[in-house]
RNA sequence: CGGGGCGUAGCGCAGCCCGGUAGCGCGCCUGCUUUGGGAGCAGGAUGUCGGAGGUUCAAAUCCUCUCGCCCCGACCA
């Protein structure tokens, strides 16, 4: 293509509105702009780039037995009232309505509507296992869209659902996928790592996130250097303490904190290590207010507490449900001697602390050396914490990190989830019933993309890997002399023979304005032009990413650009 | 949803406090010169000052309402 002929307006300034570097670097090489809050034009250079990371994964898709469909982006209600999404998804999902007042939503995700067509299609397990996907944009009504492609209110995602006899095949077909995100995200270029994960709105029993790693990211990793385990924090287990405090108990007394409510307020007037203090929060789910005991330097990990509880969400209670439960203000809860009967919770390290600091259920005191069982009774132990950078890993294969990543891909392994909800049965081999076992497999292509971006980029601008690049080579000529113009042409053409994807920059522009657009645009080969290399019989070729430039005769460009491509080590 | 910030030319911004002809840089158009890392000179075009209402002789500027966008936070007691 030619730069001439392709609407690629690059920004010399960094734009105001965008703050993360794939952001920025998209708007100011002409490959994005914005719509709306959240929602975005692809242009042809972020198109071609999307378009890349689509063909790596229907080719993969397509390898692992996957076949490719469309479904509808708009999806009647009656189907996700079925499920109980309609109302469960809350107000991320896009409503509307159709003239005649029927509700419609935007397609978050495709469950319900590929399960509606399995159940009506598919009758037989003579048909599965069968796995379906398609590309397509998705909607989702962010409470905080942002970072341009990496949080959308639209975006496109590669979404492919599995159905399978039993639970078995539904593994089978698991692994399938697994296997092939492994290869996407290798063949993008990118440095990720698979994490277990939890199942969040969408459900079900197994899951593993693929995250690239950068610091950008806005999901935590949890990993051990040396092992094998990984996951995403919201997931990560701690396993409990496997030594007590030898401390001998002391007498409980109570102490006055005026006005000490937080756990620096309280250690510091205290002059105690926030490990002593446990700190009394107070829960909400749908039926009861509970409490949970965290020990000072833990935080609550509220994704662990609601599945142990077995509800969709839990919220901490307001200061007025802390005051009728408590009989203090926010800041001074404790589990002794509690006014209401609640039910406490525990993190397992609570059980291997003694001589607690906690809040006295009275306002500006709290109690030292409270202990378990001596003081206040616990109902339940359980995990109930974040990972934290130096926890011991729940497979016992060395200490835990902490790493930013973010999320390009997720699997779930759904089970009947869906099946049984929306009655998606198919006859065995006895001729029985049975429900459909599923599982769901999503990546965002243009989330992909951003992420790429993040991880591959220096000052001067994005630094493609080739497979996702939007052109392979971007050619340079630096004069309008006859020469350079004549070689430029013939290079092009004989790159293009060759399959090779080139940009050729026609402009009439100074080298140092094609310099630094290539270098923004970052392809990962630039072919230069001028009149002095020529003379010498040679034309220059720059590896983008070490910046090694080769001088070389025109006659061994297409030679050498090939088995840069192609070859084995593209990390020219 | 809460807090903060911002909407003025294609982009980045000044002007607003203290009302009085709407500016700067880059970009864009024309011409000449230039041509290996964002050229020089000369000439030129470009604005419902986010929108609506109000105050005033007069509003980008003051007041009210509204829309949009960005950032942070969304409860760790």
């Amino acid at each position: 293509m030619r730069t001439t002929q392709m609407l690629i307006p690059t920004l010399r300034d960094d734009p105001g509105e965008a703050e993360t570097v794939s952001h920025r670097l998209m708007l100011r090489a002409g490959m994005i702009r914005k719509v709306a809050a959240g929602v975005y034009t692809y242009l042809p250079l972020g198109l071609r780039v999307i378009r890349k990371v689509e063909g790596i994964v229907r080719e993969e898709m397509n390898r692992a037995g996957a076949q490719e469909l469309l479904m509808p982006i708009a999806s009647p209600a009656e189907l996700w009232r079925e499920t109980g999404r309609w109302d469960f998804y809350g107000k991320e999902l896009f409503r509307f309505k159709d003239r005649h007042e029927r509700d419609f939503c935007l397609g978050p995700t495709h469950e319900e509507v590929i399960t509606d067509l399995i159940r009506r299609e598919v009758r037989s397990y003579r048909h599965l296992p069968l796995n379906c996907y398609q590309i397509q944009t998705k909607f989702r009504d962010e409470i905080r869209p942002r970072f341009g492609l990496m949080r959308g209110r639209e975006f496109i995602m590669k979404d492919a659902y599995s159905f399978d006899k039993d639970e078995a095949g539904a593994q089978l077909s698991y692994q399938k996928m697994y296997d092939a995100y492994q290869r996407i995200f290798t063949r993008c270029g990118l440095t990720f790592r698979a994490v277990e994960a939890d199942t969040g709105l969408i459900g079900g029993d197994v899951s593993h996130e693929f995250m690239v790693l950068a610091e950008t990211g806005e999901a935590t990793v949890v990993y051990t250097d040396h092992g094998t385990y990984a996951a995403n924090l919201e997931r990560a287990e701690v396993p409990p303490p496997t030594e007590s405090d030898p401390a001998p108990l002391q007498p409980i007394k109570a102490v006055s904190t005026p006005n000490k409510r937080t756990v620096e307020e309280v250690t510091s007037f205290l002059n105690i290590s926030p490990r002593q203090l446990v700190k009394t929060l107070l829960y909400k789910t749908g039926q009861e207010v509970l409490v949970v005991l965290i020990r000072g330097d833990h935080e609550v990990n509220e994704v662990k507490l609601a599945r142990l509880l077995g509800v969709n969400e839990v919220t901490l209670a307001s200061p007025l449900d802390v005051q009728v439960t408590t009989n203090a203000p926010v800041g001074f809860a404790g589990p002794v001697d509690l006014k209401t009967k609640v039910r406490v919770l525990a993190d397992h390290a609570i059980k291997a602390t003694r001589n607690m600091v906690v809040g006295a259920n009275q306002p500006d005191a709290h109690l030292v050396n409270a202990n378990l069982d001596r003081d206040f009774k616990v109902d339940q132990f359980a995990d109930l914490r974040n990972a934290q950078a130096g926890d011991p890993s729940p497979r016992g294969d060395g200490r835990l990190t902490l790493a930013k990543g973010i999320e390009v891909g997720q699997v779930f392994l759904l089970g009947t989830k869906y099946s049984k909800k929306m009655n998606a049965t198919i006859l065995d081999a006895q001729g029985q019933e049975r429900l459909a076992v599923m599982g769901c497999y999503g990546i965002g292509v243009s989330r992909t993309a951003a992420a790429a971006i993040e991880q591959n980029h220096d000052a001067k601008g994005i630094i493609w890997p080739v497979p996702i690049a939007p052109f392979h080579v971007h050619l340079l000529p630096l004069s309008q002399s006859t020469a350079v113009q004549e070689q430029a042409a013939h290079l092009y053409d004989q790159l293009g023979r060759a399959g090779i994807e080139v940009l050729w920059d026609d402009r009439d522009e100074r080298a140092g304005v094609k310099f630094n657009d290539a270098d923004l645009i970052g392809a990962p080969f630039h072919l230069v032009i001028g009149d002095k290399g020529l003379a010498q019989g040679h034309v220059e070729l720059k590896t983008r990413k070490t910046g090694t430039v080769s001088k070389l005769p025109p006659s061994e460009v297409v030679g050498t650009v090939s088995s840069w491509i192609n070859g084995p080590s593209t990390g020219h």
